[in-house]
DNA sequence: TGTAAATAGTGATGTATGTCACAGCATCTT
DNA sequence: AAGATGCTGTGACATACATCACTATTTACA
């Protein structure tokens, strides 16, 4: 069975093969193909996703139609349109994928269930939570203080492998540039 | 004493006096006057805030001196460069106070301890760090998707009190414009 | 295998925003 | 009270980036 979501847990806390298994329980698998989507902007959104394989994109498109990329989702990333999954109200982003691509998907109601059967799983939770806050606002400052050549190069720095994954156009829209522009940067 | 911690927690997790009291005693109360610093750009971070009371900015310097905002803290908000708290390394901004401020800190110690005696305050602070989460990313989407005009226009409406406590250059550093531009742009 | 669609580069031009400079007030400090 | 300091607005000019248009390749797929 896929081994992926303990090995990813035990970096944080570890567990039983009972604990995993009460976790695995609360989860569903599921297979999506290229250019599926896992939530559509405006429909409800029942379910966080853990990517056990392939490349996500999380996406709002605005009122003239151009598209955002808030974030690529690869291996071991946990992504939903968080806002609307915990308010269960619409989505605002689109999450897509740019690969064929394998998931865990968790709803609300089994989440607050794992919280409360296995409190360990919170301090987990809590966690991951924090690096998401932190690679939020990290990306905040680069938007606010860096020119698009160096986000560029910081971008690929830190993701050498989305450079092979996904096309310019769309790293970037990721980095709040026009394809041409990006274009005209010197890698 | 101060009960703003304790109604703010209560919002999320209800709580016992003696639940409350097991709080208290990993916060210390602390008073700093305008101007003063609670974190400065490149020192290490020992605590996280609770804002009691007053008004704080999470500023980043660059290289050529330019100030960022990347928040403003104000009552009831939590505030530090969690980057730097969490992994205990040096801070990367600084925390200052725009207004004479009142402030519970905690030490990372202190909080690691505190999760570990009262499971229900990990659910709480999980519900911060998700929210935490989501405002950067709706804040990310605001500068990537929407221009000076509209970013001025949506801060106004969601915080309308800042108009009144801090000048239009610091709302320009935190909307990624410069303060003329905010000048000339009509409201 | 052939046709359509997606991708990437680049020139020409427009525009939002930055930078520099200066002036008028307001606020703080001694 | 006087001088220093900070805040705001505005003109003149510079520039990074967007937009539009066109072309050349590559990739998808029927």
């Amino acid at each position: 069975m896929h081994n992926e979501l303990r090995r990813h847990i035990e970096e944080i806390v570890s567990l039983t093969d009972d604990e995993y298994s009460l976790i695995t329980s609360h989860f569903t698998l599921q297979k999506f193909k290229k250019n599926d989507f896992l939530i559509r902007q405006g429909e409800s959104v029942k379910y966080t996703y853990f990517v056990i394989s392939g490349l996500l994109k999380l996406v709002y498109y605005d009122e003239s139609g151009k598209e955002h990329i808030l974030s690529f989702a690869m291996e071991d990333w946990w992504e939903t349109d968080y806002q609307a999954f915990y308010s269960t109200s619409d989505a605002t982003m689109s999450l897509q994928c740019l690969e064929n691509t394998t998931v865990l998907r968790i709803t609300l109601k089994d989440y607050h269930h794992l919280c409360a059967i296995l409190p360990k799983i919170v301090l987990f939770f809590l966690k991951k939570a924090t690096s998401g806050h932190v690679a939020s606002q990290q990306r905040l400052l680069s938007l606010l203080s860096s020119s698009a050549q160096d986000r560029y190069e910081q971008l690929l720095h830190r993701y050498p492998s989305l450079f092979q994954r996904v096309s310019k156009t769309l790293l970037a829209s990721y980095l709040g540039v026009s394809r041409e522009t990006l274009s005209r940067l010197t890698l």
